[in-house]
DNA sequence: GAATCATTTCGACGAACATCGAAATGTTCC
DNA sequence: GGAACATTTCGATGTTCGTCGAAATGATTC
């Protein structure tokens, strides 16, 4: 079971009121199921099946004693669950990143981009473009500049044939600034 | 909301794969909805409700930024929620012990003593029994004997009128043994 | 103010699940 | 081996809830 799995079961192990008494119940001592259908209220089936699924996501073992079956509280899985939640850093792995890249930009671009890299179609919402303009700054413009409109054409041709319109976004979006007379083009 | 519920909700809050990725990517950088809703592959009406379900959780807030709703994820909340599970005591508060006998206990007598503190009826299962008998030598026996037949008989006619049965439930569950010559009683 | 855009709310549908009763499994005692 | 007991499994039922599409709300721009 993978790391979200487990996480996902846990979660959904303590996700009903009962199953919370449960937990409450044991934290004093270990019970026996017929213990807990008369505290709780519930038959005993019921309180089987909410004990399955505590120790599905290891939160309680049971010992066998006699005709009952003894059903303790597992306090280091709850402790080893709690440490996880507490450093934000295994809270990201919830969203695979596995490259350096933002997964919503990924997402984008995978969208618009085809597998040369080139523009598929113009990004109509303003927010996706804007995906598209720094993935061009930051793949054909990775020095300092500045460049002449002639030579961010020719950089630019490698993705799109519609270059004035990412170079006029570049503008716009302050991705890059003219110099005073407007021939010469460098990043902000 | 009571401790218990805002726990409950908590849980409920986490117990969906999707919004677990949710919080995964909010441990990142805030999101749009739209955005989410982009990644995940689902309907922005959808990724809406789950995070208003985030949010009644207090697991995540929502900045208002030009045309979308920005969220971010608090993280003090998580830790907050991640400290009470690592302490035990947190944890047994979850059922509710206000007096110092056991839950199972309590019911018990419940269901068997009248408002007098009298047996209205002798239990059948045995981890019943014991439990009377329990509530019998504490209440009954405060000292520690040793009491004769006699005085073990005046004692539980307070509480019952089949003395013979408690008493022989005392030998039995080992809580009190006879002496040498079968006179007198005390406490094992 | 009308139009556009992001978000939320609402109503409906289907899947997951808590709960029960009955039957099955396993264990102890005679 | 059989009777008694605790627990589990199974089938059925009603509820909760995730998901969607459509409509409503709010905010921004022209």
């Amino acid at each position: 079971m993978s790391n979200e799995e487990t996480l996902l079961t846990f979660f959904k192990a303590l996700a009903d009121a009962n199953r919370l008494r449960i937990v409450g119940l044991l934290a004093h001592r270990p019970y026996a199921v017929e213990e807990l259908s008369e505290v709780l209220g519930l038959r005993p089936s019921t309180v089987s099946h909410h004990l399955s699924r505590l120790a599905a996501a290891a939160l309680v073992s049971a010992t066998v004693q006699g005709h009952y079956h003894l059903y303790a509280l597992d306090t280091s899985a709850l402790e080893a669950r709690a440490r996880a939640l507490l450093s934000t850093s295994e809270l990201k792995e919830l969203a695979e990143v596995d490259d350096s890249l933002d997964p919503y930009d990924r997402k984008v671009l995978q969208t618009f981009l085809d597998a040369e890299g080139r523009l598929k179609a113009h990004p109509m919402k303003r927010r996706k473009f804007e995906v598209v303009l720094r993935h061009a700054l930051r793949t054909y413009f990775p020095d300092d500049g500045p460049w002449s409109e002639r030579q961010i054409g020719e950089r630019l041709e490698a993705m799109t044939d519609d270059v004035a319109s990412i170079r006029r976004g570049f503008i716009d979006c302050r991705m890059m600034t003219r110099d005073a007379r407007g021939s010469e083009y460098v990043k902000t």
